[in-house]
DNA sequence: AATATTGCCAACCGCCTGTCG
DNA sequence: TCGACAGGCGGTTGGCAATAT
């Protein structure tokens, strides 16, 4: 079990492998390609097998591996994917150029879960559900009394929505296509009123986008993204309709290495510190509020920038 | 200085899925 | 349709280096 046949056919080393190993695999796959991979230790003069070979390759002598420790805006990145998409490592690698899954999980088993879980910060892919978005605040991912999680002044909560309770929620993912869209950003915009914020709805809501469009998280934030409806005959809810909420995290599924993420480093303008811009509400408003518009990257950003090394 | 502990990460294991005959 | 096979993935292990005792 496990082994392929090729792994089985004859003795094959096992362990680390030797510089003389690595240099036989490149100088092969280099002149070649690696083709069958069953095949290449035969045809490589290696003593290994196609499995150890492929997994060599892939995760260190390809030559467009970056290598080196991960900057903080990967390590933001990695953190903001993981929270939508798991433990799914191989995706998350697809929106990291230059980095393996291997290398995405051992970083984060060993450096960023370690770092989360030592300052209170729940798994964010595994949070308890959310019956729905008008649930107690207990329901909510509160940051609220973690000095370290958010550099406010202010005395504010941000309750960030759950994502489990959404994926079960049924949403027709079939009416819509997502698209991850390469965009000229809009001017950061001015705030919106502070009462117009739905209490209900924890993600931010670009006020000049029409129904048809909806952005996840921050305008100006590092993940924009935009679905459209491709079936005219289906109704989409009200812009700041809750109902909304059980799209997101369908949507998210569908996120593949061909859709575009994009790094907050790709966006011409400067990135408005989220925090600056949450709005003073008169005291005695909603228990939620204010439901900032504050990207999940954004704020992840400032968790992993207050950590200590 | 010697030993124990911890953390990192390369590599392996076992399973799943897609392809092909 | 079924079985064999290869590719791919996530979980886990084991070796090594760094750090603590």
């Amino acid at each position: 079990m496990g082994h392929h046949s090729c792994c089985n056919k004859q003795k094959v080393k096992r362990g680390l492998w030797s510089p003389e190993e690595d240099e036989k695999l490149i100088n092969y796959i280099s002149s070649y390609g690696h083709g069958c991979w069953s095949s290449v230790p035969r045809l490589a003069g290696l003593q290994r097998c196609g499995k150890s070979c492929r997994l060599r390759w892939i995760n260190y002598l390809r030559p467009d591996l970056k290598r080196g420790s991960f900057s903080p805006q990967e390590a933001a990145l990695i953190i903001e994917l993981h929270r939508i998409l798991g433990n799914r490592w191989a995706q998350i690698a697809k929106h990291l150029p230059g980095r393996t899954d291997n290398e995405v999980k051992n970083f984060w088993n060993s450096s960023i879960k370690k770092k989360l879980v030592s300052h209170g910060v729940p798994d964010l892919a595994t949070f308890p559900d959310i019956p729905n978005p008008n649930a107690s605040p207990e329901a909510f991912f509160s940051l609220n009394g973690n000095p370290n999680l958010i550099p406010s002044p202010q005395d504010h909560q941000l309750y960030l929505p759950s994502p489990t309770s959404m994926l079960q929620s049924g949403f027709d993912l079939a009416n819509y296509n997502l698209e991850f869209v390469h965009f000229q950003p809009p001017p950061a915009p001015p705030l919106p009123d502070p009462s117009s914020y739905d209490p209900t709805w924890p993600w931010g809501c670009h006020p000049h986008l029409n129904q048809e469009d909806y952005v996840l998280g921050n305008e100006v934030g590092p993940i924009y993204i935009e679905t459209k409806p491709i079936n005219p005959n289906f109704s989409l809810p009200s812009f700041n309709s809750p109902s909304m909420a059980p799209m997101m995290p369908k949507l998210s599924e569908t996120i593949s290495g061909n859709d575009r993420i994009l790094p907050s480093s790709s966006f011409p303008h400067e990135v408005v510190d989220p925090v600056a811009r949450l709005p003073s509400l008169p005291s005695g408003s909603h228990p939620h509020a204010p439901h900032v518009p504050i990207s999940h990257f954004d704020y992840i950003e400032a968790i992993i920038s207050s950590l200590p090394s």
